[in-house]
DNA sequence: ACCTGTACTTAGGATCAGGGCG
DNA sequence: CGCCCTGATCCTAAGTACAGGT
């Protein structure tokens, strides 16, 4: 932790959240490559209480922007050309070099890739993309089939559309055919998401079970029978008994008025006082049975196995379309305690149990659909293929809608997913005008295009997110960029040696805080409805979050350009992770340090130890061979010698490999990876790379990765371009 | 203009499983 | 061969975006 929390003493007119921006723009202007972002952040979730007081409100206007028909079809025209990008490229040559290095704990070197990324991207220029209508004239490559990069549009057609309907009732042939390649046939562009779809609905939760009667609740030192409605709430919280959730006044609150409404009435009037429950036995109860199913023996554990099999085989696809397609998530989310990130108003509550008649099914018409449980209905059946999902009810916390739907690997969502990205390289093109755009806009003279502009700058500079606005005590205390409020920025015109220095900090999605120090200006207030309307009149589809994926996914292709050398594998894949690092840093990927991680850094570094150890012995070993050979020149001693030299070398590159995975590792403690890579990261970029140096798809990406993912690891060749 | 509801993506932590190791 | 760690998977909360109604 850098601790630094001096944003507190030197409050340089927090309340000039006014714009008064362009007076420093030029100075900035020009700087600003060379400055050099402090970035540094801190977890703290859960927590942070300066982060509280309100000092006002969000307000402003809501606009609503009509636009777009249907949605998916929003992309799809442009979509379809494809284009050969000339080689060029490079993104933003120049150098500011990331040291990614040595971020950590160097919290002024470390340039967040950002400020790397973008000084300045003469891209435009360079980047002209020609649309080619030719097919693959470009035989050049291995006369490869598709090419990369031609945008969404599927070249290779079939005929479906229509007629899926039809051929879609008849289940999907055998399937598991071949490998479906979804991405070279043609999309829908009415708007629907599918034509045929048909599963088995959502497997429930299992019914509760009450607990055998040795296991007693005490209440005031007394011992007593609850009801079962109120029992299994209480196991609820048993079973939480050492998180440090039921410590917290509000979650202990909520539970208990939550707990009271399912008590019967003797119950209620007995039971008054929290701190006088006793749920021990039944949180030992708990730590029992968890214990003995760890010692399960393994035909136990396999029947378990076999059943969850069973049950993923029968629950966990669908028919879409004539293929069948995995469901991500098919279990209804079981009862229990509302457990809300940060500090939640809400964490504590009873989540109830879900009936079916809490539950709507959506299937074709003509499909079989899902029967609901004996002596029970489903809240609805529906047929309406413009959205995607099977299943959805209702939560009763936030009132929220909760939804079963496809895999990532699944058509549905691959579809979504590259569309998202030919999106962002769609701004590719434009960013440039967009970033004159808005520095021109901070100097207009109505205020609403200035917060507008600098938001905007902020939105790109720092990858934040929009920041919708959010019903106050409705949730956590949570911002993004135009929900910013004066309390999260102190301004310096002076600081660290660069002037104009803005500080942020504040607690962003997930409770997750949100530390940097940036020379910039202003101060936002919008809504994202009236940025989002903006922007797409800048460019079609565009929206606040297609910065966060093209800042990510540039500043990968970027990275990798530059860090990436000609060393052996595990050098490569170090470089790789670095560069992913550096996206996750900018995007504020954050993870709690593993509790093992002392520990497991220091079991690395014995391996360490222990092989620099047998690397001398072996070297010393090399030695003494060849002295042997000297005195006695003869065959045996000569192979001797290459042997020990051999084992020198394998030993050089074991070490080797510790070393980097500890350097990794290090690196890595307190930031995910795992959440740009699946979200934010073109992957096209990432399987260009694995092409163009040689390594193996599967270092980069596991399997569900690969499966995600299969669209662009079918279709990049190694010379693609974000 | 404003509000509400819906759909879908993004997110970190909890839990699980299986491979390496003493 | 059981134990320990790690990476994979599961879980579901918390965001973004936009439509539609008034």
């Amino acid at each position: 932790m850098s601790g630094d929390h001096s944003h507190n003493d030197s409050q340089i007119d927090s309340g000039s959240r006014v714009n008064d921006s362009h007076k420093h723009k030029d100075k900035y202007k020009d700087k600003e490559h060379k400055h050099k972002d402090h970035k540094e952040r801190e977890n703290s979730k859960y927590g942070n209480s300066d982060h509280k007081e309100f000092s006002e409100k969000k307000h402003g206007e809501k606009e609503r922007t009509k636009h777009k028909d249907g949605s998916t079809d929003r992309h799809r025209e442009k979509d379809k050309r494809k284009e050969i990008k000339p080689k060029k490229e490079k993104e933003n040559g120049f150098s500011s070099p990331p040291r990614i290095k040595s971020e950590l704990n160097n919290d002024d070197v470390y340039h967040s890739p950002k400020s790397l990324k973008r000084e300045r991207d003469h891209d435009e220029t360079e980047f002209k993309p020609k649309k080619i209508k030719l097919e693959n004239d470009k035989v050049d490559k291995k006369a490869k089939k598709r090419k990369q990069d031609e945008d969404i549009k599927p070249k290779k057609t079939q005929k479906n559309k229509k007629g899926e309907v039809a051929d879609g009732k008849k289940k999907a042939k055998k399937e598991p055919e071949e490998k479906w390649k979804w991405w070279e046939e043609e999309r829908a562009t009415d708007g629907s998401k599918w034509s045929f779809l048909e599963h088995k609905g959502p497997v429930m939760a299992a019914p509760y079970e009450p607990l055998p009667s040795n296991v007693r609740f005490f209440y005031d030192g007394k011992q007593m029978k609850l009801s079962p409605e109120a029992e299994e709430v209480a196991t609820f919280f048993a079973k939480m008994l050492d998180h440090e959730y039921t410590t917290k006044d509000t979650f202990r609150k909520n539970f208990f008025k939550d707990w009271r409404k399912e008590m019967a009435s003797e119950e209620k009037s007995k039971i008054t006082d929290l701190k006088k429950c006793n749920f021990n036995e039944m949180g030992e109860y708990f730590k029992a049975q968890s214990e003995a199913r760890k010692a399960m023996t393994k035909d136990d554990k396999l029947k378990i196995k076999v059943e969850n099999e069973r049950l993923l085989q029968e629950y966990g696809f669908c028919i879409m379309d004539n293929h069948k397609e995995r469901i991500a998530n098919f279990r209804i989310e079981p009862p229990g305690l509302f457990r809300g990130r940060g500090d939640h108003p809400k964490m504590g509550m009873l989540k109830r149990r879900i009936r079916p008649e809490d539950i709507i099914i959506n299937c074709s018409k003509g499909s079989k659909h899902p029967k609901s449980p004996p002596g029970t209905k489903w809240k609805e059946v529906r047929h309406d293929n413009k959205v995607t999902w099977l299943v959805s009810w209702t939560e009763n916390i936030q009132g929220a809608i909760k939804y079963i739907m496809l895999n990532p690997s699944s058509r549905i969502k691959g579809e979504k997913d590259w569309q998202k990205y030919e999106t962002a390289r769609n701004l590719k093109k434009c960013v440039e005008r967009l970033r004159n755009q808005y520095r021109e806009d901070w100097k207009s003279k109505e205020m609403r295009i200035r917060q507008r502009a600098v938001a905007l700058y902020f939105i790109d500079k720092l990858a934040l997110r929009a920041g919708n606005e959010k019903e106050e005590g409705e949730s956590a205390d949570t911002v993004g960029c135009c929900s910013l409020r004066v309390e999260h920025i102190n301004l310096y015109p002076e600081k660290d040696g660069q002037d104009f220095v803005v500080e942020f900090d504040f607690l962003g999605k997930d409770s997750i805080r949100y530390y940097n120090k940036v020379p910039v200006e202003k101060r936002v207030r919008l809504l994202t409805s009236i940025l989002n309307k903006h922007l797409q009149e800048l460019m079609d589809g565009l929206t606040a979050k297609v910065f966060r994926t093209y800042n990510a996914s540039i500043t990968l292709q970027q990275q990798l350009k530059e860090l990436t050398t000609d060393e052996n594998l595990p050098a490569k894949i170090l470089s790789y992770n670095r560069a992913n690092r550096a996206v996750a840093i900018l995007c504020n990927h954050q993870r709690a340090q593993p509790k093992t991680f002392e520990k497991s850094m220091q079991n690395l570094q014995t391996k360490i130890d222990a092989k620099k150890d047998q690397l001398s012995d072996a070297k010393r070993d090399v030695k003494s061979a060849k002295a042997d050979l000297k005195v006695r020149r003869d065959e045996k001693f000569k192979k001797a010698v290459e042997t020990k030299k051999k084992a020198v070398e394998r030993l050089e590159e074991q070490l080797m490999k510790l070393e980097v995975q500890a350097t990794d590792r290090e690196e890595n403690k307190q930031i995910a990876l795992g959440t740009s890579k699946l979200n934010y990261l073109d992957p096209r970029i990432s399987v260009a790379w694995c092409k163009k140096w040689g390594i193996p798809i599967e270092k980069i990406y596991n399997k569900t990765q690969r499966e995600k993912f299969a669209w662009a690891i079918d279709m990049a060749e190694d010379d693609y371009e974000f």
